[in-house]
DNA sequence: TGCCTTATGTTGGTCAGCGTACAGATTCGG
DNA sequence: CCGAATCTGTACGCTGACCAACATAAGGCA
C-alpha cells in the first residue's frame, strides 16, 4: 500500500492541501501495529505522533490501584501526540492499540516542524484538541452518572465506528478496564446486549447486527460525542 | 487598585516581560465578580477571556437531566476561555463565579491578538492548557472511583488553594453540583469533616481547621494535580 | 489426545449512594 | 417582630456495583 494512499485515510492529513500532504509523505512512515502493543507510557518521552490510518489506539490513565480508565479512543478520526503541540514531550497516559492495523507515525522533531509550516495542519490539530477536551469531560460525566449497560453500548459503537466495522477483537476484561468496571459487570451487560439480539460475541469476537437498537440503549454522550466532532471538524 | 498589581496578581501573567505585561495593561480590565455571576454559558460565543486575579471561577458540564459536574476550578493560577487559543469561539462549559472578588478581562479579538504578539504568553497559555487536560482526566477518574468523602475533601483543599483563604463561602447543594452528587452526600460527609475538627461551617461559611487532617481524607487526586501544575508551569 | 491458558458465566453477601420526604435552624426583609 | 426563604440534618427503602470465589467452556499446544 503506497504511502500517499495510507496518509490518505486518516481524516486529520487527508484533508491538507497537496503541497503538504508531500512533505508529510517525505517523514512520515507507515507501520503495522498489532493488538496490546505499547505505544507511549506516561512519564517516558514521546518519540513520535501517530495518526491512525485502519488500527484504533486507546488512551488510559493510570490510577493508584489497579484500577484503570479510559480517556481517549482514537481511530483514523484523531491522533495520538497532542502533548507535543503544548511544548510537552513527555507522554500523559498509557496509550495501547486496541484493534490491529496501520497507523502512520512521524518523529517528534519532524512533527513539529511540520506544524511550524503548515497553518491548515495547525488548524485541524487545533479543533481534533478541542473536541478531544470536549469528549474527555464527556466521557467524565459519562462515567459518573450513567450505568455499565449504557456505557458499554456508547463504548461498542465508538470502537465500530473507529474500526469502520461491524466485527472487531476485543474481550470482557479489556472493556471492563476501560469502563474502569468489574469484568462481571461486562458479562452481565453484555450478556443482556447479546440476549436483545444487538449484538453477538464468543471469546473477543464481538459482532454489532444492530446498531439503532445499540444507540437506543446508549446514553446521549454517544451522540453528543459525535455531533461536537462534526461540527468542529466539518462545520 | 492600580491595573498593573491586579495583572501581577495572576500567575499566568505575572511573569510576563515587561513589554508584553505594558501592552495587556491597555488592552485588559479590571472588574469585581461577584458570587453566581454567569460567566460563559454553553454554545454562547465567547465575549472575553478572563483572568482571575482573586476571584475562583468554576466551569461546569451541563448534563441531559439537571444533574451537573464541575470540569475545572479556576483561580489566579490559571484562565477561563482556553477554546479562543484553539480557534473556537463559543463556550463549551457553564462557567459561573464561584467566590466573589477581582478578575481580569480581555475581549476576544485584543486577545488573540496579545497571543499572537507575544511568545511567552503563548508558551505559558499552552503549559496551562496541558495541565487543565491533565487534571480533567484526574478528576474523570476520581468521580469514577473515589468515594464523597474523599471528593469533597479533595475540592475543599482545592477552593482554598485558589482562594488563597481558609474561609470562604460556598453551600452544600453547590459542592453537590459539583461533585455531582445529592445533597444529603454532602451534608453526611461534611458532618464526619466537622465531627473530625477538620473543618466548621454554618450556612455556606466554611473555615478550614486542619489541612493535613483533610489532606489525608482526600485522595491522592488532590497531590497529583498540584505536582503537575508545579512541574510544568514551574519545572 | 489431553493439559493448560484464556474467556465467559454464576452466585451471594455487602455497601455507598440514590430518591424522596420531612424536620429543625438560621438569616433576612417587610 | 413575624413570616419567608435559605441552609442543614435525619430517616428509610431501594438498587447498581463491589468483592470474592467458583464453575464452565473454548481454543492452543505438546
Amino acid at each position: 500500500m503506497p504511502i500517499q494512499a495510507v496518509l490518505a485515510s486518516n481524516r486529520l492529513l487527508a484533508t491538507l492541501p497537496i503541497e503538504d500532504r508531500l512533505r508529510m509523505m517525505e517523514n512520515c512512515e507507515s507501520i503495522e501495529v498489532r493488538f496490546a502493543e505499547v505505544l507511549s507510557k506516561p512519564g517516558e518521552p514521546i518519540l513520535y505522533a501517530y495518526f491512525p490510518a485502519s488500527c484504533v489506539i486507546s488512551s488510559v490513565m493510570p490510577s493508584d490501584s489497579g484500577v484503570q480508565l479510559e480517556v481517549g479512543l482514537i481511530g483514523n478520526e484523531g491522533m495520538l501526540g497532542m502533548p507535543l503541540m503544548l511544548g510537552v514531550d513527555t507522554a500523559p497516559f498509557h496509550s495501547a492499540i486496541q484493534c490491529s492495523g496501520l497507523v502512520i507515525r512521524i518523529a517528534t522533531p519532524l512533527f513539529l516542524l511540520e506544524i511550524e509550516r503548515s497553518l491548515v495542519l495547525q488548524k485541524r490539530l487545533k479543533s481534533y484538541l478541542y473536541v478531544s477536551i470536549r469528549q474527555l469531560a464527556q466521557t467524565a460525566t459519562c462515567n459518573r452518572f450513567h450505568e455499565v449497560l449504557q456505557r458499554l453500548a456508547r463504548l461498542l459503537l465508538m470502537i465500530r465506528d473507529r474500526t469502520h466495522s461491524d466485527e472487531f477483537h476485543i474481550t470482557q476484561e479489556l472493556l471492563a478496564h476501560m469502563l474502569g468496571v468489574r469484568r462481571v459487570g461486562v458479562t452481565k451487560a453484555a450478556g443482556s446486549l447479546q440476549h436483545e439480539k444487538f449484538i453477538s460475541y464468543s471469546r473477543g469476537e464481538v459482532k454489532i447486527h444492530n446498531v439503532v437498537g445499540l444507540e437506543s440503549v446508549s446514553c446521549r454522550c454517544y451522540n453528543a460525542d459525535k455531533e461536537i466532532y462534526d461540527h468542529i471538524m466539518n462545520g
